[in-house]
DNA sequence: CTGTATAATGACTTATAGTCAGTATCTGAC
DNA sequence: GTCAGATACTGACTATAAGTCATTATACAG
């Protein structure tokens, strides 16, 4: 039926514009200090509206992430670039790459998976957002774990657990991506986040190497 | 004059059971949710008194953070262990993994540093809590970046950079912290905290260690 | 004991997330 | 065209919590 179908097309473009609104607005004042009414003076809708769409504030974040990660993940999956044939380490930085750019393009997003990422986000969105999130996360660090297990058949890298390295590449990535969001701490570390960034993921796949070093004698166990 | 010095230690004392009683409650709630009215409720006193001795919450966070920033150093500054002959990297084992028991101990630094860390901080906190915050990072910073430098010396390491070295490790161990700060992101991981960070150390400084690998081709620039 | 200074209080103001009874708009039947 | 019912929207209202300040209590010196 054409008008229930419009109807539907119309209920999408509402929400989506909300969205849209909120994502603006959380940008420019930061989750915690943009309002809910001023994201619905920018959509042009009342702050009731916004509610029939919304749960809660934290779930129009939570949606805005779940968007940003689903968009970071084609990224990612472009840059693995599948049927090329490219060496592990080169797909490696190509995705580490691919994950700086994302966030340099749409900082919005870093700040999301940060304000998002600790504090009251289970207790106030439902589960199944929550789940979203976390399998389109490890959606994610799939790409890398499928490149470094390339890497390992190649004989390029070397660990014994792969979920557990590709957990540190990202840990490594988010960290600096962290600590140079501050603009006082990028002075403190005194150069620009992409250089950083690709030092510690040089320093990471060196270390992921074959034979990279001798086996540390300590801390064994 | 004794009253004048009494009425001095009193009043620290005040502020010290001040700050306890929020330590307690943001642990407890987390800081977003928990509120002023309990904190004074925690410390018997009203909330009005809270605010003789604090200007906002957030001030108050931000005199927790420093708290544990100050108690981390003389952790790390303990664990360097100065006089002892012991490697580099031996050192730089220790010094991580001091970091990591500090915030196994002391849960409440972690979610402090990570709340304080991004969000209306520079807004709300005075430019000297901030600065000192700052400084007393730097401080913490250091004593890495000295392992790092005995490492070179020695012939360990191999870095252009030092800062950007010490950034790196840093970095890495914030992101498997934070990582690692969620149930359900722990259990994606498949590990428990403490083997995912020694696993992510050895990894970085393995891609420190000289002659780690060969210089990569591409990604020079 | 009394006046002054210092400290503490809690009712009040302001701000904002979230609700819901009422209003407007749209649709299809006649 | 218009009317009934359904659907969508509104904004005044409630609840909660940060932050203020006029008032009250306490401690001390003379």
């Amino acid at each position: 039926m054409s008008t229930r179908a419009r109807r539907a097309r119309e209920k999408e473009e509402r929400r989506q514009s909300i969205l849209q609104a909120a994502r603006e607005v959380f940008l420019e004042d930061g989750f915690y200090r943009a309002t809910v009414d001023s994201v619905a003076e920018r959509a042009e809708v009342s702050k009731g509206t916004v509610y029939l769409y919304f749960e809660s504030k934290e779930t129009i974040l939570a949606h805005l992430l779940l968007d940003g990660l689903e968009a970071l993940v084609g990224y990612l999956a472009e840059a693995y670039a599948l049927n090329e044939p490219l060496a592990a380490d080169e797909r490696l930085r190509r995705l580490c790459w691919a994950y700086l750019q994302f966030f340099q393009r749409e900082p919005v997003y870093f700040r999301f998976l940060m304000a998002v990422d600790r504090g009251r986000f289970r207790e106030t969105v439902s589960s199944d957002m929550y789940e979203a999130v976390l399998a389109t996360s490890l959606e994610g660090l799939n790409w890398v774990v499928k490149a470094l297990e390339q890497g390992i058949e190649d004989g390029q890298f070397d660990c014994c657990d792969v979920r557990q390295a590709a957990a540190t590449i990202w840990a490594a990535l988010n960290g600096v991506l962290s600590l140079m969001d501050h603009p006082l701490r990028r002075e403190m570390v005194g150069v620009e986040t992409d250089v950083l960034y690709r030092t510690a993921v040089e320093t990471v796949l060196r270390g992921l190497r074959r034979g990279a070093a001798p086996r540390v004698s300590s801390g064994s166990e």
